[in-house]
DNA sequence: TAGATTGTTAATCGATTAACAATC
DNA sequence: TAGATTGTTAATCGATTAACAATC
């Protein structure tokens, strides 16, 4: 199911703005809010985030707008926040390093329980707070323990090799950091991060400035 | 001028991407392709990279197909990769860490000149090819340096104040990880690197598996 | 009740795909 | 020349915006 769901997936990438916005606005303790000055905040139309949001339920009021805490707690349901994630990390370069430590990643419920990289001893890769386990063991370790998302953040070359384990042993979800097209089966989910691809799409708006 | 170019930013977007394929295909002696050929690859229609190709100009022959040196070389003019650009980064955590020191980026002429953050000489954020300097030399180094793009890889809480400091000394390009939008004025380009929003779809897809 | 704002349908806009004449 | 494939126009599809009746 790549990715067939009936919700396009470009309303599905603006919820987490959603979210984030009335994450701040619940900590300010304000408590109700339109769509008219979501929009004001977020830069979506007003109409659009109707729109967007309707598409999961009627979670407004006429005349008075949205919850901020129910929308806040839909919208995490909507996007699986509510549940909790177990996850591993193959490749413990500096990025691996970057998103096992990431804070606000744990915080949403996504427990990294291992890292795993082709020289764990590396001391150029030592991991602070978590043991890198070597790349060998990783098999073991899916099939022993529940996982739900494999990250990678390998070098692009053993990439697909890391992919094929994940898949071979269960894991659903794919967040991929390397620079290259992973093939996975329809009933994986692929995410991509294409750091370069951001990057040069910067470079492209400023060559002539 | 926020990215009101000709061209709309979707295409700009797969840019990269047949930049990437050809470079490979290029890199395999391989040294004619069709739209077909590349579609088969990229997953994009043929229909689809003509057309994106024919904004910037008619780079193919009829009966013939593309040249591969010489489209992986206009895409890089496009891009604008054939020029370097000096860089610095603010942020020596992780992330900073691992954006300074990815190859692929120095390699298409994007160079680390300068490393920033509150705490220079924490351990835990020794860099270990580029010294790390204290963030209140940030705007001096600046100013001295024809510095094209910053990037921000701190704590989201000082984010606005270092788009600021860019902003002030005349960087054009500024590249975020922070999990914030930032203002920018108008001749400023801004690329936002949004990993929880990417993390969080990958949530949603995965949810009721 | 009157005012405000949603939910939803209709209109518009933009992006993708299809088709084919031009031409190498 | 015949075959192949582009460049480009037209048709389709999908996403965004506008409008407004329903209703709190």
């Amino acid at each position: 199911m790549n990715r067939e769901s009936q919700v396009s997936i470009t309303v599905i990438r603006r919820l987490p703005n959603y979210h984030r916005y009335l994450g701040e606005l619940l900590q300010k303790g304000i408590n109700r809010i339109s769509s008219q000055e979501l929009s004001k905040l977020t830069g979506f139309t007003a109409s659009q985030i109707r729109q967007d949001l309707n598409n999961f339920g009627g979670f407004g009021q006429q005349g008075y707008g949205y919850s901020v805490e129910e929308l806040y707690n839909e919208l995490g349901k909507i996007l699986g926040l509510d549940r909790g994630y177990n996850v591993v990390v193959t490749g413990a370069g500096n990025l691996g390093h970057a998103v096992a430590n990431y804070r606000g990643f744990r915080d949403a419920g996504f427990n990294i329980i291992g890292v795993f990289d082709r020289n764990p001893n590396n001391p150029r890769f030592a991991m602070r707070n978590l043991e890198v386990r070597h790349i060998d063991g990783l098999e073991d370790f899916i099939r022993e323990n529940k996982v739900d998302i494999g990250i990678i953040t390998t070098a692009k070359e053993i990439a697909q090799d890391v992919t094929d384990m994940y898949v071979r042993n269960g894991i659903k979800g794919i967040w991929n950091f390397a620079t290259i097209d992973l093939v996975v089966p329809d009933d994986v989910v692929l995410e991509n991060v294409r750091l370069s691809e951001s990057l040069f799409t910067l470079s492209y708006f400023i060559k002539d400035l």
